[in-house]
DNA sequence: TCCTCTATGTAATCATCGATTACATTTCGC
DNA sequence: GCGAAATGTAATCGATGATTACATAGAGGA
């Protein structure tokens, strides 16, 4: 144990060299480095998040009333990047062809969650925080969710599916895809990595072999 | 104290009365303390299944080197059961129609995974234990999914499937009923449990509408 | 029957973690 | 300027996984 030093410094370091007392955005730096913790593997502690952010290890409870609140910040942040990379890969995807959507809706979801498995675990495990609270999580989640709703009702306009079932489609199609991701996340493909793309390969199989399924060829 | 008692204590306690110094089969007893641990919901320490067992905190570490050795156990356990369970619920289907017995495969698996919820999630997770391993985890689960690969076969033998990529569609499949089961852990699921049947009842379509995909009508 | 060896449980201890409290310092609104 | 609020620090607590030294039970050999 360090014996405290019986005199304070007093020490007027230079503003601009030295971190100030205050840090400026904490939390922020907390949440990078929670998620940057968990993109290495190593469960998220906040003494270790403190620690990368430099800062006493009781400093992060006055941003976070608990380890779960961090948690759920930083699920926070993975799903709002997680949702904007879905955007922008359906923005691509003609509205006309709404299963070519569904389609790219399904490969975006799947690539994210491929090379991200642990941010895809935080937001998906529920661990964090509850899915059916009213977190900026679960709304972006619902949008995304509403994305796909709205894919499948077009399609079924253009009668394009073989079922008028959209709501049993809709929860199939999520669990296939939610499956996918979690098998991997989980560690139930064994030697893929191996070959970087070939994951990502199998992945487009399932979800063509799932909307050849559906569809009303 | 150096010195051994020459001659024991000889305390001759009633057997039945009082708790031995040795517990008997306290291995047993640990892995069932954190099986109910984990059906309870608590979060199982290695502590609370020594308090379980009314043995001390240290005990556990002569049967298990480390708290993951524990959880491993516990997971051969459920793997064990969720196996039966499944072989059981696949001797009442006919061996002449492959796909029924995918069927009641799929719901075999998903009634034991709603309805063993921290169970299931303890052989998924792959937390505790590495799936390449050669447990005895990883072998009941590889001689579960030997099962669905022969049915597969089956089925395709008889000419009942639209596509002839078996092992695209066995990987599909295993991820929708996985994805379905942890959605439903991660709490995907949310008001779900008001009436107890209906989840099933939605798996059970589920694995309708997936059949109905593959099947060559 | 005694003796010893080994398996197994206990006691004490450590480091880490989440969390709380009292205190210090900086920042900001008046 | 000044005082209050915000924010970081220090010290501490209880629980946990883990390790070590020690104690005891029980089986097998002489």
């Amino acid at each position: 144990m360090p014996v405290r030093q019986p005199s304070k410094p007093r020490v007027r370091r230079e503003r601009s060299e030295v971190r100030p007392y205050h840090h400026g955005d904490l939390r922020r730096v907390l949440i990078d480095a929670a998620l940057q913790l968990a993109a290495e593997g190593a469960e998220v502690s906040v003494r270790e998040a403190a620690r990368r952010a430099a800062v006493s290890p009781g400093a992060p409870f006055r941003h976070f009333p608990s380890r779960d609140a961090l948690m759920a910040a930083v699920a926070e942040e993975a799903q709002r990047r997680f949702r904007a990379e879905i955007e922008v890969a359906l923005g691509d995807a003609p509205a006309t062809d709404p299963l070519g959507r569904f389609r790219a809706f399904g490969l975006a979801y799947l690539r994210w969650a491929m090379r991200n498995p642990a941010h895809f675990e935080i937001i998906s495990t529920g661990r964090y925080f509850a899915h059916g609270s009213s977190t900026e999580v679960t709304r972006d989640n619902a949008e995304v969710i509403a994305l796909t709703e709205r894919m499948l009702a077009d399609a079924a306009a253009q009668g394009l599916l073989r079922s008028t079932d959209l709501k049993r489609i809709q929860i199939a199609g999520r669990a296939l895809v939610y499956g996918f991701a979690r098998m991997n996340l989980d560690g139930h493909f064994p030697r893929w990595g191996v070959e970087e793309g070939e994951i990502e390969r199998t992945a487009e199989g399932v979800i063509d072999l799932f909307i050849a399924g559906i569809a009303r060829f």
